[in-house]
DNA sequence: CGAATTTGACCGGCGC
DNA sequence: GCGCCGGTCAAATTCG
């Protein structure tokens, strides 16, 4: 006779709930691999697209030839954001979020701010705050077209670790080059082709959906979300996008806002 | 009370 | 020389 039915019930639960959370860890898994390899090919195409945008960006305004050159500079992708002279990053931040803080793995100090003439936006300046040791100073700046993306813009190159927490994603854009992407969310960086073997990532993509008759479910909704993503982030959909793009005039600031948006859903991710 | 942030003042570069 | 503008300074204020 057993005593305790109810505690049993509840361990059979919270393991049955365990298991799903793990397959539903692996199939995520398998999003974010697909995802970050797409966005390669996006970039990719950004680069061989870049030069019939030259001339176009010359009647752009500051702020939108921000974006475009983030976004054209690059010919991989390189999530890595190794904080090195006149780099730049777009963060997406949430929409009602006002302030001007871009989660980059060291602490800053802010010195100043002011409203610039192309933008509404004011512009917040930062200094590491290992200063005077430590030379780097960044910009921070909501882009002209997309206040939700923020646009940073470092000066230097940290002469020591990071000492802070990265909470966001960062779609960088400077001026060196890699053969190598890499990402990092919620923890140190790693390389896509290795990825790491703990922590265990999962996107809690249950939170960007409107309905909530998956929440329940979470396991069903990883595997309808995986199809989607596979299927709407395919190489050939990513081609033909792009070519619509580079014939809408706005293509630098829709491109970089997309990209930004995009790489921001990733970070909204958490841990189990 | 010390550290961090805010914000108006100030400075220097640049174009006219 | 003058005005505009981006960047920095530093006193005042806020925060923990």
């Amino acid at each position: 006779m057993d005593v305790f039915p109810s505690y049993r019930e509840k361990v059979e639960a919270l393991q049955s709930e365990l298991e799903h959370r793990q397959k539903e860890n692996e199939r995520l898994r398998i999003v974010l691999g697909i995802m970050t390899r797409n966005f390669s090919i996006l970039q990719d195409k950004i680069q061989e697209t870049g030069e019939h945008q030259q001339k176009a960006a010359s009647n752009l305004t500051e702020g939108d030839r921000d974006c475009h050159e983030i976004l054209a500079s690059n010919k991989r992708p390189r999530s890595e954001v190794p904080i090195t002279t006149a780099s730049r990053i777009l963060v997406r931040s949430h929409s009602n979020d006002k302030s001007l803080i871009v989660k980059d793995g060291y602490q800053w100090r802010k010195y100043g701010q002011k409203v610039t003439k192309d933008n509404p936006s004011p512009r917040a300046y930062f200094r590491c705050s290992m200063a005077p040791n430590c030379p780097v100073k960044k910009k921070v700046q909501r882009c002209v077209e997309d206040d939700s993306v923020l646009v940073a813009s470092y000066d230097g190159e940290h002469n020591h670790e990071p000492n802070g927490s990265h909470g966001q994603y960062l779609c960088s854009a400077n001026s060196s080059s890699s053969s190598k992407s890499s990402i990092s969310i919620h923890g140190p960086k790693f390389p896509i082709e290795t990825p790491p073997p703990q922590p265990s990532i999962a996107l809690d993509l249950t939170l960007s959906s409107p309905d909530n008759q998956h929440r329940e479910k979470p396991c069903q909704r990883s595997m309808e979300v995986c199809e989607k993503i596979d299927k709407n982030y395919s190489t050939k959909y990513i081609e033909e996008y792009v070519a619509s793009l580079t014939t809408d005039p706005s293509f630098s600031v829709a491109l970089a806002a997309a990209v930004a948006r995009s790489m921001s859903d990733l970070s909204t991710s958490r841990l189990l």
